[in-house]
DNA sequence: TAGTGGCATAAGGAAACCTTATAGCTATGT
DNA sequence: ACATAGCTATAAGGTTTCCTTATGCCACTA
């Protein structure tokens, strides 16, 4: 879903955003080192793009119209966002001896693992980690070729090459969109009637699909699939829009839930749990930062406690 | 103070998003409408810009760098914003009965109203809506100018020239890194206590501060502060790297807790209550669009469930 | 009424960008 | 080993965008 066209250029907003705070044209014109027709001109064509009159240009000095307030205002997020964009850059670019490299499977990389570097970085600013993300496979193939210090999967998979722990378990959960009527129901759906409804899933070869299918054929039962999706992301919008129940990692549809974009099912008879293991390469040892970073790890998952204390 | 040059394109940045999710610069050119060449020339551009590596092309098809991740997850900010950028100046300019404009206090703007707004949108996708967002003051002065149909404040302020009705509740709380005392702390902290400790806090003014400041009045005590910041974000980022306890509304630190940054402190003795505000010009009727998203509003605080059923 | 600061338009040249055509490279399968 | 398929880079040519300098008009102010 690429933007829609025609997209601002961000150093007209931030030309705006000038000439919002210094009241004129040129000012900004010169604060932002080019010529008062080239500002006047950027502007326009700022205001041609958005088809909007930002600029009440018939007083002497340019006055924002109230759609000029308004999208000063929406282009503060822009413009924040890219100065932290380019100052990220220039770290990365003065780089890093501190240099800590992660590759986790998709729903650990996407839901669990910003929360830990988050922490790390909190902790020693100076830290650059940079994450990789694939699926299990790809996982212990960057493991092997010692092009991480340090991985994530889910599931019990355990290369004997690799050394390997549990760090935290997760579970699947079956979603469905407010308006499916699952969302509206008491009791739990069975194991026999979760097989025989057909789901949106991930696609066979996925951590998440393994443990379901497992889960089912334990108890005699098997899989039947609606559609097969790459992505969690993929898989949540499809169960929104009215795709009807998918299953997915509970921690992939926390705050789904929370905006009401998606409802969990109870179900029964079914164990879908399945475990997070961190993998590292039993030939080198931990480096320094990485011990930090499993550190960090234990910390959060045994001091952690509800939001109502 | 202009951005720093260059200034990537955002174009480019969606491209490279692209890129990120279909694994090749190709498909991403497909999926941008433009030839492939032209993606590839821009993906070039963008690394010159950057002065980083990140795509490594040497593998048949291109694969992100570490420095191409991590310039990702940073555009994905930028890509936001330029969204809702987008998506507002579309409903500026429509004035159709669909166009809603909506405008509310930080907390709420960024915590509660993406939930309901992405609610109205799935209940009618020609509905649409502008969001803009600021102090309680702002949001004020817009409503009596009449350029939204609706806001959304904190605090109990009920201006004469308008309407308002409550329409949810939220509390403030205590929250520190996980590495303070208080983390792993049993007793509730006290009033007395939490007066006594300098605390990261909103600057004055602001509607959290003064929920905090009469609370500690109304017990005759007055609040210590560590620092002042201007945004919920600031104080949950000085809180999580130690700069000791914060206060916050409930609302902003769900997923904080949740992935560890942050850990809720118990208190006793102290109402950090406080209502989220609808307030509506007595002048106008409401529109029917903004009817609907109140109806939208007062079934989701009724039929919202937990995540375990 | 003159002056000052500010914005728009015009013209010319430079730079950026896109498209089509083509060639080289990598992985996969026979 | 060979061939095919899919992907990316380079080249050439044309269009569009953007900037700068020069100049005129307009609105406030003294």
């Amino acid at each position: 879903m690429p933007l829609i066209e025609p997209v601002p250029d961000v150093r007209s907003l931030d030309l705006l955003h000038s000439v919002a705070e210094l009241g004129s044209i040129r000012q900004a014109a010169l604060r932002h080192t080019m010529s008062q027709p080239a500002a006047s001109m950027r502007l326009r064509s700022l205001e041609r793009a958005l088809d909007l009159q930002l600029l009440d240009r018939s007083h002497g000095r340019a006055q924002l119209t109230s759609a000029g307030v308004a999208v000063v205002q929406w282009s503060e997020e822009v413009l924040e966002g890219m100065r932290s964009l380019l100052l990220g850059a220039q770290a990365v670019r003065s780089d890093g001896k501190t240099h800590l490299r992660v590759v986790a499977s998709m729903t650990v990389a996407e839901y669990l693992v910003p929360g830990w570097l988050n922490r790390l970085r909190a902790s020693d600013p100076a830290i650059i980690v940079s994450l990789q993300m694939g699926n299990t496979q790809h996982v212990i193939e960057v493991m092997l070729r010692g092009d991480a210090e340090i991985g994530f999967v889910e599931g019990r998979h355990a290369p004997s090459e690799l050394g390997s722990r549990t760090v935290q378990s997760d579970n699947l959960v079956v979603v469905v969109a407010p308006s499916h009527r699952w969302a509206r129901r008491r009791k739990p759906v069975s194991a026999l009637e979760l097989s025989t409804t057909p789901l949106v899933v991930r696609e066979a070869g996925s951590g998440t699909r393994e443990v379901l299918e497992g889960a089912m054929s334990s108890r005699g039962l098997t899989l039947t699939t609606s559609v097969e999706l790459g992505s969690t992301t993929a898989i949540k919008a499809a169960v929104a829009s009215g795709a009807g129940p998918g299953v997915v990692s509970r921690l992939a549809i926390e705050t789904d839930v929370q905006d009401g974009r998606l409802v969990v099912v109870a179900t029964e008879g079914l164990l879908l749990e399945r475990s997070i293991r961190m993998v590292w390469s039993k030939k080198r040892p931990l480096s320094s930062t990485a011990k930090r970073l499993v550190r960090q790890i234990d910390d959060s998952s045994s001091s952690r406690r509800p939001v109502q204390p």
